[in-house]
DNA sequence: AAAAAATTCAACCGCTTATTT
DNA sequence: AAAATAAGCGGTTGAATTTTT
């Protein structure tokens, strides 16, 4: 199963793609003899037909014996988020913070874990699999009530949302108040978890206290349309403004107490 | 069980900045 | 002094893998 055509091949004399073992061998021996820098030689002194960018990518962002292997840890994910916070998408400036960590490392992380669109994507799924179980118990349960007392209610179920607990409906009785309960709690402990997710991922494996957060972000924001703001200033200042983290509202200090726990909880609710 | 959808991450690209010639 | 080359940066891509349906 190695690399197909097309991906992997070569192309105006260099080879792209993922690199081989071999490939890696000649490059890591280059550095051991020339040191880092002067990529460009490399295709020329070793044969490999990779270009200088090419190897210095492979070597500072792969081969380098200084990498930390392995998962982000909730340490590491809380200087990331802190440091996001201060500086924005300065990659590298965060990576210099985190030994062992490159900037594309970080930059893939945050992506896929806080970049918006992708956490509440998480907790829109949630949500459909929960509605969707709800549903079918649901109406499992009206099924078998229905056959028991047939007429009463009818005229006033507006279904899908809420609203449920008013006196109006005395003839749903106790149960069906009760499994509404239940899927209400249940229903929450998934949010908090989706919750505890976006803004903390490893909190799973964070043994209680160890796992503070430089903040909470409003989870409701703005920016939804764009597509990739280019904001493309010409004065050298590259600020993601758009991606800067909002500070309001920050709790900070402390971590998770319960004040801050009702609070995401509110939050986690508003999202309905 | 298999197909489709989603996620991940290594590596690419274009652009900017720094260094060399 | 300026042109050329190298290094560095951040955004984006897409094959491989994982998860969901």
């Amino acid at each position: 199963m190695e690399a197909q055509f097309g991906w992997g091949r070569e192309e105006g004399g260099w080879r792209k793609g993922p690199w081989t073992a071999q490939e890696d061998k000649l490059l890591v021996e280059y550095v051991r003899q020339h040191g880092e820098g002067r990529w460009n030689s490399v295709a020329k002194l070793t044969g490999l037909k990779r270009s200088g960018k090419s190897c210095r990518l492979r070597w500072v962002n792969y081969l380098r014996p200084d990498l930390k292997r392995g998962k982000i840890t909730p340490q590491e994910e809380s200087v990331i988020l802190e440091l996001h916070a201060l500086w924005g998408n300065r990659w590298s400036t965060i990576a210099r913070s985190l030994p062992g960590r490159t900037d594309n490392e970080i930059k893939n992380y945050w992506r896929t874990h806080f970049k918006k669109g992708k956490p509440s994507k998480n907790i829109e799924r949630a949500r459909a699999r929960f509605l969707k179980q709800r549903r079918e118990m649901q109406s499992r349960q009206l099924l078998q009530q229905g056959q028991d007392q047939q007429q009463q209610r009818q005229a006033n179920h507006d279904d899908d949302d809420e609203a449920v607990g008013d006196a109006s409906t005395p003839a749903i009785s106790v149960l069906a108040q009760q499994q509404h309960e239940e899927d209400m709690q249940l229903l929450q402990q998934q949010d908090m978890d989706d919750l505890l997710f976006q803004f903390c991922p490893m909190a799973a494996s964070c043994t209680s206290s160890s796992c503070l957060l430089p903040g909470v972000a409003s989870a409701s924001a703005s920016e939804e349309g764009s597509t990739g703001d280019h904001h493309q200033l010409d004065g050298g200042d590259t600020w993601g403004w758009g991606s800067l983290w909002n500070l309001d509202g920050v709790v900070d200090d402390g971590g998770w107490d319960d004040t801050s726990f009702s609070l995401l909880q509110d939050q986690a609710l508003a999202f309905y």
